[in-house]
DNA sequence: ACAAAAGTGTTATATTTACACCCATGA
DNA sequence: TCATGGGTGTAAATATAACACTTTTGT
């Protein structure tokens, strides 16, 4: 029963509220992520304008309301901070430890969000000090938000093993060799070029463009786009990159 | 940030209490999974005996209270109804629709758990009127309970064919044929033999008993445990079932 | 014509899968 | 001895991985 003990047990009607359980707030946290072909995997964070850990960074976040359930803050939070809507957006996992908020007792239910970071705009009139970091070098964080974006990267690099989602870190038209660069700079290898085109042209989640991208080779790249369609039906599906890369974490 | 606005914001000093955000009640649900060789998969659900919903089966949940984390606030639920302890638990997902729960807006964090079906005892003082249900036939359940187990079946598959967690279903000692059982339950199908056999052991991370298991057979069928230690290494590691139970839901 | 990146081919090895077969033993 | 589940062997099909090779074109 997650609803236990309404506060009076009348006969047969429906109690206003519940007498146990403590009421506490709940906030929504998000660890996003942007790709850059030339700086690579980027982290989105905000300075801290208030006490404690003032002008600390840390994750972009907010509190939720009682007119909203949590996917909808976290889109709610996450347009504030970047301007953009219908972002990747999958829930992580909630911080419940007492003591992780000095001020208040507050669970944290952290989001991770892949977006394409030429999207992002810094159209915010500036509350938000935020700024991109190298998922290799990112700063001291204010409570248990490192923590937090550590468990993201791990997260990223597990479902992107099995599944199509690197796609949401490229802008539209992307190239095999951009594709592979992205997942080389998730898993911090360098992956079979030939394999890698085979693996993915094989899953028939991307549709050739005629155009192609001149701009690192003479010869010109083609663009591909991804197949919306065949990508809606498998989010399920897999791909199948080397074992090494398959050594979970959660 | 997830942790916006406090009260006052006197130059330097911490506030007390945060001015933005409403405080919410923060349920925890667990869904419950054991297995017995006779009846396959088993849910174990409570009959609820407040209203609304009074006399409808549910998973058996409580709140969160301020002194206690998730976890911690997950397993006490869970020793409250099956007596045990140190239980094998997986935070889910949360769910957070405003509408979910009629008599409050409560937000509901599910937790997956697996236990060892014979080690449960009905020795709870009959507060909790529980009852194990096949999983391919669960009655109906109050608020979005339904929608909790469903989401909980597919993190089961989907979780074990990567992980070796179905141990945490059988007892102690058991042969290759109940895991082999166990794995066609979790999956409905019926998987080779030779096959299974040599799979799973390639993973060492069963030891083989002196005794064997007359039960089924004149020639009996050695018994294995787990190795405890392969098995924390482990739980990165992954087994490797045939690709059509690869079709993930998450 | 040649450098450089795009893209294709090929081969050895490993894994997966299906299925046949042997083993031990109580009735 | 034979039926039954336990356990092993094996060969074809498929997948993985490493790396050599061909293509294209701006300079």
């Amino acid at each position: 029963m997650s609803q236990p003990q309404p506060e009076t047990v009348p006969s047969e009607t429906t109690p206003s509220h519940y007498t146990h359980g403590d009421r506490i707030l709940v906030a929504i946290d998000c660890i996003v992520f942007g790709y850059d072909e030339e700086i690579g995997l980027q982290l989105l964070l905000v300075k801290r304008h208030i006490e404690p850990e003032k002008g600390k960074w840390a994750l972009m976040g907010g509190l939720l309301k009682l007119h909203e359930n949590l996917d909808q803050a976290a889109q709610r939070i996450l347009h504030r901070l970047t301007g953009m809507h219908d972002v990747y957006l999958e829930e992580l996992k909630v911080y419940s430890n007492t003591q992780r908020d000095p001020v208040e007792r507050t669970i944290s239910v952290t989001y991770f969000a892949l977006i394409n970071i030429h999207n992002y705009q810094h159209q915010i009139t500036d509350d938000y000090e935020a700024h991109w970091f190298p998922v290799s070098d990112i700063p001291e964080l204010i409570f248990d938000h490192t923590q937090m974006v550590q468990q993201a990267k791990e997260r990223l690099r597990y479902k992107a093993a099995l599944h199509p989602i690197g796609f949401e870190l490229l802008p539209e038209r992307f190239t095999l060799t951009q594709l592979r660069n992205l997942y080389d700079a998730i898993y911090e290898t360098e992956l079979d070029k030939g394999n890698f085109r085979r693996m993915i042209l094989a899953t028939d989640l991307l549709i050739r463009l005629k155009e192609k991208d001149k701009a690192n080779s003479k010869k010109g790249a083609y663009f591909y786009q991804l197949n919306e369609e065949k990508y809606r039906e498998n989010l399920t599906h897999f791909l199948s990159l080397p074992a090494g890369y398959k050594n979970f974490n959660k």
